[in-house]
Order: C-alpha cells, then structure tokens, then sequence
DNA sequence: CTAGGGTTAG
C-alpha cells in the first residue's frame, strides 16, 4: 500500500481520493495554485494539490505554534524550501503570526509581502492590519494606496483594519472617511467593519456617535453589544450598560464578563458578584477571564469569606493559579487585601508563569503590608534576572514601598532610572508617590517643589498627597496651600476637608478648624461616619460604630477597655488629645477617643477569640494618630498579633512594633 | 477580521 509521503506511490492513492471530491470544494489553496499558474487544473494534477495541502497545513499549524522571531524564520525557510513562498495563503499566515509576535513590520514582514506576485485582500490586509497594531496609520494608509493602485478590491476586513489604524492614533476624521468609502464600494457596511466603528467613537471619546452607528446599524451581533457595554461601564455609566445588557438577546460568556468586571471597575463589588451568580444560574461556564473578574470583586470586598469563594471558583472551573497567569495575578492582589499576604506570596512562588502583573501585583501587596524591603528586592530580582519589563504600576508600588519605609533616596534613584533606564514616563500618579515620599519624610518643601516643576498638571492625588504630609508633620502652612488647590479639583470630598481641619487642630488653631466646619457646612457635605468591622469564625461580621451603645456587648467592651488602658499606662501611654478635631475638655477628649471604633473591635476581639489567633480589625476611614499607638502598645501587653486595614494599607501590630514603622 | 482581562497612588 502506497504512503503519502512516497513519492513514487502517491499518484494513484492520491487522484482516487481527489476526484471523489466534489469540484466547489476546491480548497483555497488549489484555487491560488491556478490563480497563481502553477497548475492549471485540479484534476489533471491532483497529487501535486493533495500534498500542497498537507504541507501547507503542517505550515500554518507550526506558525500558530510559533513563540519567537527565530522559529518564524525556521519555518518560513521550509516554507520557501517546499515551494510555498508565492503562496497567499501561507504568506498571510506568516505575516500574521509576525503581528502577534510583535515583530515591526518594517522590514522583514514589508519585505515578504513584496516578494509575493500576486497578492490577495487577505495579504495586503494583513499587512495593513500589522501596520495598525503598531500603530503606524501612515504606512497602512499607504499600503491601501498600493492595494488599490494594483487593482485589488479591498475587502470589508479591510476596511476594519484601516479603522483599527486610525483608532490606534485616535484620528477620527479619517476613519470616518474610510467608513463612507465602503458604503460608495460595496453599498452596505458589514457587521465587522460596524463595530469597528463603534470601537473607533470609543477610543475617541464620543459615546453618542457610538451609539448612533449601533441604533442604525442594518444587523448587530454581541460584538456589537459587547463593545457598547463595556464602554459605557469605563465611562462610569452602569446604568446604561445593564439596560444594554438587559436587552441583548443572547448573552455569551464575554457580555457576561464586561458586566462583572464593569461593576468591579466602578467599585461595586457586591453587583459584580450577583451577575457572576446570575451569569452561573443561566448555563453560561466562566472562563478564566470572567473568573478573574470575579476573583478581583473579592479583592474589593476585603474579606476572608469572599476570598475562599474566590479560590473554590476559580478551582472549580480548573483554573489554578500555577498554570494560569491572570487568575494567579488576581489571587495575590486579592489576598493582598484580605489582609494575608503570606498567601499571597505562596501563590506567587507557586506560579509557573509570571508577567509584569504577577509582579506588579505582589509588590504592591508587600508595600501595602509594610514590607519595604522584600518589596524592592523582588523588584530588583525582577529587573536583573528576569526579561519582565516594569510599568507604571511597578513603579507605583516600588515607589510606595520606599515612601512607607521612609527610603527617601532610594525612591529619588528609583524615580530617576524610572525613566531613564527602563522608559517609563512619569505620570501624575508617579508624581502622587514621589510627593508622598518626600512629604512622609517630612521634606514638606521639596514636595512642594516637585509640584511646581512636574510635567504633567497635577490631580487630586498630588495635593492630597501633600496635605496628607502636612497631617503628619504638623504643618498649617504648607497644606494651606495644598488645600486650595484640592478644593479646587475636589470640591466635594469630604475627607480633604478633614485632612485639613485635622492639620488645624493638631496645631492647636481652633478658628481654623472652625473655618473649614464652616466651609463643609457651606457645600452641604456630611461627614462618612466612621466604622469598624471585624469577621468571627462563622463568617458572621460584626459592625462597631462611634460610642458603641447598641452593641449587645457594650458593657464588657467598656470594661475591657478600662482595663486595657491601664495597662498601656503602664508602658507610657498617654491619651494623644490633638487627635481630636474638636475644640473639648480634655476629659471630654479621652472619653472620645476610648470610643473610636477599632478600639472597640479590638476590645471585641479579645473577648471573643482565642489568645493564639491573629486579631483583624477594618475599618473605612484613616486610624487616628491616638488609635496607632493604642494598638502598637496593646500588641505588646497582650502578646497578641493586631492586624488593621484602614482606608488607606495594613498595619501588622506585634511585640509593641507596627509594620509601617509608624509612618503612615 | 470586530468584543470582556488581573496590578495604580493621597
């Protein structure tokens, strides 16, 4: 029995199998074979066909595989060794899998189209659509001048990848144009070329005009949908984007996942997990996307409950986090934020892969914790032992981890290599971390100085950062200053305006305090009421607010606390009375301060865990300077671990010790 | 060919 491979036995085994085939199943490529002249008829040389085909699909299945420039090249010399090297098909194949690598268009992948005679729509557009992943619109723009000077009738996914150019640099007039031309060329507008129109408007910022070509598009599809929704969710309009969702017909695994991490997005984890549960109860299976999403959801809510939610879905679905980088890199922020970060480094010691999120991620975790130090050396392990490039990010955590430690120097290299070695502009966020750092350190002027000579117009964050500092140094002047300008940027949120009646009272200047009252009282804003929280061992949570007269368990709380106080005594403590805003008795201003909210958890704490168990304690707004030290030094009389999660990070409170070094 | 993506500071 002939073999396929044989070439002396080929022909026979090969013509019966091919003319059994029906002439309209041609495959493409027979039909450019004879385009291309070189067979001229399909039955008259079937073997030369048949085994062309297998080739070639042994060539495309080996380009999808392909990882790295050097193996492309290996495949493209078989590729011109078995004769394919005028081959369309083959050659677009090629070209797209140099895109997906990265690879420049100029030369190498130019240079292959250009030795193809004769060239498809498929060819030249896959071209212009590397040309518009590289965000190169001129080059694409010319390759259709060249596509259309040689008489070839552009495709409609032409078409959309002239848009995609035109979005990669934002130049709507142009797309606009391209979208009328294939109207004046076909007399319609594909479904294809129609959503890339619509993602066009997106990434230009007009809603409306999205909106419009989905109203009259002749046919949509959840693409369509899709790109709508998760629009509308960036631009903080939920409400839009769950109608929308309401409305699509049929909802696939992707539509599902831009309403989750739509929710997430806008910091609404509860909703995000009602439609994960809804996307569930409908017979939609997550994938490792939408379990991302969902594992990112946990991550806001902040709870032990939640994370082990978390873990069971993404194994239930088979995702570990060894074999998948984006449920990996979700799980190590998520246990980040639920306050246990040696999880958190398990499960990215037990990643396999790891990318720029995976180590963005856990270095902001460590920073968050306190750990300064193990933070900048992964970062360090990162950048010399790894190819990892670090971003933005990275550097917002490297950044965070030496503001933390007060590593004023090391952060001020950092900021420097930043952009000279690695190419990272400095953002406004950098900008925030650099004036923390510098701020924290108390170099309050220097901060100032960074301001006035950043690149960029400085946000909320700066001038937060800032007044921030001036809380902790004590220093009216300077966040004078920075509060006019946030007042300006943020008019309406409340915390600056307690930040700075904050830097007044801890000067002792009660007409100050009472000028930013005043001034609260003018724009109508109401104080976020201070809350703590804390998570028995049946998931069970219980809520401690100022005062604490409702709880159940007031009395003992009190008690406890009396006691507790008198045994901080002991060691030093005295009650810290500037922590107070107001303008009270001392007395008054004790009484106050024995009731902020963490002190009561932790009284709870103690009453109702077991002594070797690790006390955490929420809460949603800033610890007082008071409620620090209390914590610091009842970690010590104690013997017990404290860990407390602000609004802000982590405080590990241990043998006195607090994780922040008490600069926070 | 066109859709969802995990990490961001005060």
């Amino acid at each position: 029995m002939a073999r396929h491979g044989a070439s002396s036995g080929i022909s026979s085994h090969s013509r019966r199998f091919s003319t059994a085939v029906n002439p309209i199943n041609i495959s493409l490529l027979s039909k450019q074979l004879i385009q291309l002249g070189r067979i001229n008829n399909p039955d008259t040389f079937p073997e030369i066909t048949h085994q062309k085909e297998l080739q070639a699909s042994s060539l495309t299945s080996k380009l999808d595989d392909c990882t790295g420039l050097h193996q492309i090249k290996q495949v493209h010399a078989h590729v011109i060794r078995q004769g394919h090297d005028q081959s369309c098909y083959i050659i677009t194949k090629l070209i797209r899998t140099l895109t997906r690598l990265g690879v420049p268009m100029d030369p190498y992948p130019r240079r292959v189209m250009e030795l193809v005679q004769f060239r498809n729509p498929f060819l030249w557009t896959a071209v212009i659509r590397g040309y518009a992943v590289q965000g190169n619109l001129s080059e694409a723009v010319s390759m259709y001048g060249c596509m259309r000077k040689e008489g070839i009738t552009p495709a409609s996914f032409t078409f959309s990848a002239l848009l995609k150019a035109c979005g990669s640099v934002g130049d709507l007039s142009l797309g606009r144009q391209f979208h009328a031309q294939t109207f004046r060329l076909s007399g319609f507008c594909s479904v294809y070329v129609g959503n890339t129109m619509i993602d066009l408007y997106v990434k230009c910022g007009s809603m409306e005009c999205a909106r419009k070509v989905f109203d009259e598009m002749p046919e949509r599809d959840v693409i369509s949908w899709t790109e709508l929704i998760a629009a509308y969710a960036k631009a903080w309009d939920m409400d839009s984007a769950a109608e929308l969702f309401e409305n699509l017909p049929k909802k696939d695994i992707v539509a599902w996942t831009a309403m989750v991490t739509g929710f997430v997005q806008n910091a609404k984890p509860q909703e995000a997990l009602e439609y994960f549960h809804r996307m569930e109860m409908s017979g939609v299976l997550p994938d490792e996307v939408a379990v991302a999403g969902f594992i990112s959801a946990c991550a806001q809510l902040g709870a032990s409950k939640y994370a082990d939610r978390a873990v069971e879905i993404a194994l239930k679905s088979g995702y570990s986090p060894s074999g998948h980088v984006v449920i990996g890199s979700a799980l190590i922020d998520m246990y980040s934020k639920c306050g246990d970060v040696e999880e958190a480094v398990n499960v990215f010691e037990s990643m396999n892969n790891k990318n720029v999120f995976s180590y963005s991620s856990m270095i902001l975790g460590l920073a968050m914790h306190g750990r300064a130090r193990e933070a900048l050396d992964l970062f360090h392990y990162m950048v010399k032992q790894t190819t990892i490039k670090p971003n933005t990010v990275t550097f917002v955590g490297v950044l965070t981890a030496c503001s933390h430690a007060g590593l004023v120097d090391q952060g001020r290299q950092i900021f420097a290599s930043m952009h000279q070695t690695f190419g990272v502009e400095p953002t406004c966020d950098l900008y925030t971390c650099m004036v923390d750092l510098l701020g924290r350190a108390g170099r309050l002027q220097e901060a100032l100085e960074v301001i006035k000579t950043m690149s960029v117009e400085p946000h909320g964050g700066v001038w937060g950062a800032l007044l921030g500092a001036c809380r902790i140094h004590k220093d009216p002047d300077v966040a004078e200053i920075a509060a006019k300008h946030l007042f300006e940027i943020e008019p309406d949120v409340i915390g600056n305006y307690i930040l700075l009646c904050n830097v007044y009272a801890s000067a002792g200047d009660w007409e100050g305090v009472l000028s930013v009252r005043k001034l609260i009282k003018e724009k109508g804003l109401k104080k976020t009421p201070a809350v703590s929280w804390v998570v028995d061992e049946n998931g069970q949570t219980h809520k401690f607010f100022p005062g604490n007269m409702n709880h159940p368990m007031s009395d003992k709380i009190q008690e406890t606390l009396e006691e507790l106080v008198q045994r901080l005594t002991v060691l030093g403590y005295e009650p810290d009375l500037r922590s107070v805003p107001y303008n009270a008795s001392d007395d008054e201003k004790r009484s106050i301060l024995i009731c902020h909210t963490e002190k009561l958890a932790l009284a709870f704490s103690l009453l109702t865990t077991s002594r070797d168990s690790e006390i955490k304690i929420m809460k949603n707004l800033r610890m007082c300077q008071d409620c620090h030290t209390f914590m610091r030094l009842a970690s010590e009389v104690t013997g017990r671990v404290i860990i407390m999660r602000d609004n802000m990070r982590f405080h590990h409170f241990r043998n006195g010790a607090c994780s922040c070094g008490d600069f926070w």
